[in-house]
DNA sequence: TGTACATCAGTGAACGCGCGTTCACTGATGTAC
DNA sequence: TGTACATCAGTGAACGCGCGTTCACTGATGTAC
């Protein structure tokens, strides 16, 4: 019999809504989820929700936040390869990306699955897609200087990769079993960096 | 005052009908769209609707059946070039899907939409990359032949090539203006053809 | 430390909006004789 | 060719289901004195 304050029940039930909604969102996408089932599978009453939340969609815009919060703590890892005349720069950046969606799966896909429907979340959806070339957009100009040529202008062969990692990971989500991780990483890897630099990973 | 059999007004309504779908599909998207919005976009009343279609996913299956015998007619055409060690083979073949996209924008953009919300429609979008990539799977042994490497199996490559494709030609439907179409099937084609073959457009 | 009242998180039945779907009706086309 | 009836495409108001949202209520925690 813990002492709860109501502060802190608060912020359980709110936890248990998040978490409950993550699990309802991979089960059956975000689209396809009711508030009760939320509700249910976090084990509260209807009404409990606005407690916390105004909507289904400020509480996507909840797990954005968090998720923005968390990528933050490992933004800038000691193993950060900037080269992208290097294999291995590159396979760190898709090993990065690919990890950030198999660990964000459910918010991912509710935010890919939000943004069909609603205006404001393609916004949200497509400054992912931007933000991840900004951090990007600088190692290209590593191929360059070595005197090789990009397939097209920087801000294309950006989109082409980030379309590229961002659909095979979401598509390999759908199926997990399909390929291994390691199997996924290495095809991708290869495949960028070919496309980026016109040579083959030696 | 031209005489029109029962037949004749029924089939025009449901064209009508169909062609103020993808009208209105393009517009707001799939899910965002409600029977009444089509039934006014066509002109009729709300309960006519259901004298040719039983729901909403009815139509687009009827939608996607069109689409079908369409690109069966154009399917194989004499300028097909198989040999993919030749760019122009891998450009003609990437022109291809664009242009599909482009024509078809409307019900590729509902389907993918269904396919968020529905099983069913799910597999059909999968069987849509699968059916493209069966056409183009013998392609690839050109490339193995002549002594290069694939970057991963051909099944993985071509997952990503369709990957790849479709969603830069769907990101670009959502903003057309953001590059050209020639810009666009140039980038493809070199990202592509020299993720397939480790080498340069020449 | 104790008592009385205020505040708040949570509850779940009930309400009501939006929208898919129905159906009695209309007017025109088709059929029978 | 003409008349009487049947059939059908289309109409749009009305119905009703599903689900988001509300709100009076409960019990527990916080505060005042």
């Amino acid at each position: 019999m813990t002492v709860t304050s109501r502060k802190e029940k608060a912020a359980e039930t709110e936890a248990a809504l998040k978490d409950a909604a993550k699990r309802v969102f991979a089960a059956k996408g975000y689209l396809n989820t009711k508030i009760t089932d939320i509700t249910a599978e976090a084990g509260r009453a209807a009404g409990s929700f606005y407690n916390h939340f105004a909507s289904k969609e400020e509480l996507l815009e909840a797990l954005l936040a968090d998720l923005a919060a968390a990528s933050d703590v490992n933004a800038t890892s000691p193993e950060h390869k900037a080269d992208f005349t290097d294999p291995d720069a590159v396979r760190w950046h898709v090993r990065e990306y690919w990890n950030f969606h198999r660990d964000n799966a459910a918010t991912m896909l509710a935010l890919r699955q939000a943004a069909m429907v609603s205006d404001e979340f393609a916004h949200t959806f497509a400054k992912f897609g931007a933000d991840q070339a900004a951090d990007i957009i600088g190692h290209l100009g590593y191929i360059t200087e070595a005197g090789m040529e990009l397939p097209a202008s920087e801000r294309l062969t950006l989109a082409m990769m980030a379309e590229l990692v961002n659909g095979f990971a979401h598509t390999w989500l759908l199926d997990p079993t399909s390929v291994s991780e390691e199997e996924a990483v290495e095809a991708l890897t290869r495949f960028i960096y070919r496309g980026f630099t016109g040579r083959d990973v030696t």
